[in-house]
RNA sequence: GGUCCCGUGGUGCAGUUUGGAGUGCACGCCGGCCUGUCAAGCCGGAGGUCGCGGGUUCAAAUCCCGUCGGGACCGCCA
């Protein structure tokens, strides 16, 4: 049908014959005698000169046949790659017919209402910026696959209709026919099968995943998304690391160009430290700095025997009103702290510094000046000091750090950066005194730290696992975790987290089962395909990497999923609807 | 479950603070003119439930309440 692809000509081609087929893009009438029109394919734009009458609209469908020339003197066009050629003496053939676009079709999209984009998708999927993130995704999936095939990983397809299991996320479920009553839940990871892959022999699994989680959407987060999910047997944590590094390695220069280089480790409590998150933004500084001992005696009580940290915007205060801080005082509660105190830095008489604050007064001159040298402050800047448990400080300006400082996600180059030394336990269920797991229930405790198994809540709260997590600019690529392979460490475990033998059996019990048949010890890792071509690309959006992506609400606009169902198929899957709740 | 922002011809906006006739801009669309344009140009035209409902008022795009839709975030996402 076509001998060339619109974006491919050049001044080679000059003299063929060619044919070509795409979408009118645009056209310049100059009456009945001249038309200029812009083909469009995947490829890009080249310009067709069509003599004579004609009745060409924007996104009409075409084929053209002409020659290939080059444009007259002064007439080239050097923003297109095709600029210095032109097809003439066109013969145009009308494929289809087009009503005009709902939006344009140019950069000028980027502006529209995304509700619209979407509800129109096949038009969006035209333009120059969205073939361009489908066609980066392919070729980060394709460097992937071959990265990880080159390891000796083997892909391995894992079931999508699986039983559900209460653990984590909230599981999309599907009713089934043939046993009216159960239901299937569609997986929120492969976990559980590439381990059992790991018993039958696969040595190394690997997958590019889909997984579903009926969790609330957000700008990285969407229900349905992609996983590359590995597993490795006789594997420990640094043979996981280097394998993903190399695939991760892989889509960078499939995408870029540029060779990953080494990637920097940070324990889980440097990142809590440092940054106030587990998966710390480390393109700018902005650092958390600890101040608990200049106030080890204060008499200060909402400082007295906390956790204070502070983080410091330089140069911020005269771009800062009062109203900004008491908003920002506001969302500071809201994160779940109990005030935030700010201190203005105003150069001294003396040549140092003083810290104008509300609550300065509460203060002794030496806390003030230990705040000030310890936070390096400088005349301008704004100070944000927060007081409280460990943890809650350091998330609360750890989210602060991240509202006044963090650059747009096309700034700053690709951080990576590992997260290792996970905690085993998140908390400590104060009712029941269990704790509560960080990872899943077969994540391998660190060597060192499994005589803490033994001691009460402090001690198991600082019990290391052998979980890892990936990080790019500030985004949770993915984790892993070294598992347990041994059904003695594994019943510690269940013991610990109060999982009865019953519990067990009745939810991972064929897991339990298939490791008393010899289970090789193993270790794996998944990351996220939608988040690592996002911020490849420079979007801050995964939903501009997905070609058919939900909304926040989780509907599509141009499927208008999700729908009601008949009442023959509630039938037939024995179910009956409950009227809407008010 | 919560906080915040947005909703005005097909698209993007201004107008909302301080109520006064659907007033305006750009693009697109339709018609006309135009033989070297390139986000072509010039002339003319059509196109509106100001998301929806209620309230206040002589009068509501504008103020108030509710609601729907979209987005960002907190919680949630072992």
């Amino acid at each position: 049908m076509r001998s060339h692809l619109c974006g491919e000509l050049r001044p080679d081609h000059v003299g063929e014959r060619v044919t070509v087929c795409g979408w009118a893009a645009r056209r310049r009438e100059h009456g009945e005698h001249l038309a200029f029109v812009d083909l469009r394919d995947h490829t890009g734009l080249v310009q067709c000169v069509v003599d004579g009458a004609h009745d060409l609209r924007g996104e009409y469908v075409l084929r053209i046949t002409g020659t290939v020339r080059p444009r007259p003197e002064g007439t080239t066009n050097p923003a297109l790659a095709t600029g210095e050629v032109e097809i003439g003496e066109c013969e145009v053939e009308v494929l289809a017919e087009a009503e005009p676009p709902p939006f344009p079709l140019d950069d000028r999209a980027d502006d529209v209402d995304e509700t619209v984009r979407l509800r129109h998708r096949y038009v969006d999927l035209r333009r120059a910026a969205m073939q361009r993130n489908l066609r980066t995704r392919a070729a980060v999936n394709s460097a992937l696959r071959r990265a990880m095939d080159d390891q000796g990983f083997v892909e391995v397809e894992t079931p999508l209709l699986i039983a559900s299991t209460p653990e984590g996320a909230r599981d999309f479920v599907v009713p089934s026919r043939h046993r009216p009553g159960t239901f299937y839940a569609l997986p929120q990871s492969p976990q559980l099968f590439k381990q059992l892959c790991m018993v039958g022999g696969v040595d190394r699994y690997y997958q590019i995943a889909r997984c579903l989680r009926d969790e609330d959407l957000r700008a990285d987060r969407q229900f349905e998304f992609s996983q590359l999910d590995a597993e490795m047997s006789f594997a420990g944590q640094e043979d996981v690391l280097a394998c993903i590094e190399a695939a991760v390695g892989a889509a960078v220069v499939a995408v870029t160009g540029e060779q990953l280089g080494e990637v920097p480790r940070m324990t889980w409590r440097e990142a809590m430290d440092r940054y106030g998150s587990d998966k710390p933004d480390v393109r700018f500084g902005m650092e958390l700095v600890d101040l608990s001992e200049a106030f080890a005696a204060t008499g200060f009580n909402a400082f007295a025997g906390a956790t204070v940290k502070g983080i410091r915007h330089a140069g911020a205060s005269e771009a800062t009103s009062r109203n900004r801080l008491d908003d920002l005082t506001d969302r500071a509660k809201r994160w779940g702290a109990k005030g935030l105190v700010w201190m203005r830095v105003e150069a001294a008489d003396d040549g140092g510094v003083t810290l104008a604050s509300p609550i300065a007064k509460f203060l002794s001159a030496e806390e003030l000046a230990e705040v000030a040298r310890r936070m390096e402050a400088e005349p301008g800047d704004v100070l944000y000091l927060v007081a409280d448990e460990w943890a809650r400080t350091a998330h609360v300006l750890g989210l602060l750090r991240l509202e006044l400082g963090r650059p747009p996600v096309t700034e700053g180059g690709l951080r990576f950066l590992w997260v290792v030394d996970f905690p085993l336990f998140e908390s400590v269920d104060e009712a029941t005194g269990r704790p509560v797991p960080a990872h899943h229930p077969f994540t391998m405790p660190h060597a060192e730290d499994v005589a803490l198994l033994d001691g009460g809540a402090e001690d198991l709260l600082s019990v290391r696992s052998q979980a890892y997590d990936l990080v790019l600019n500030g985004w949770e690529l993915g984790s892993g975790s070294v598992r347990i392979h041994r059904p003695d460490v594994q019943q510690r475990i269940f013991d610990l987290l109060g999982i009865g033998e019953e519990e067990a059996q009745a939810k991972f019990g064929f897991l339990l089962d298939a490791f008393r048949y010899g289970a090789p010890p193993h270790a794996g890792f998944a990351f996220g395909v939608d988040r690592l071509v996002a911020l490849l690309l420079g979007e801050e959006n995964i939903r501009e990497v997905i070609a058919f992506p939900k909304t926040q609400s989780g509907t599509d606009p141009l499927t208008s999923a999700p729908t009601a169902i008949d009442a023959t198929q509630l039938e037939e899957l024995g179910l009956r609807l409950l009227p809407p709740r008010t």
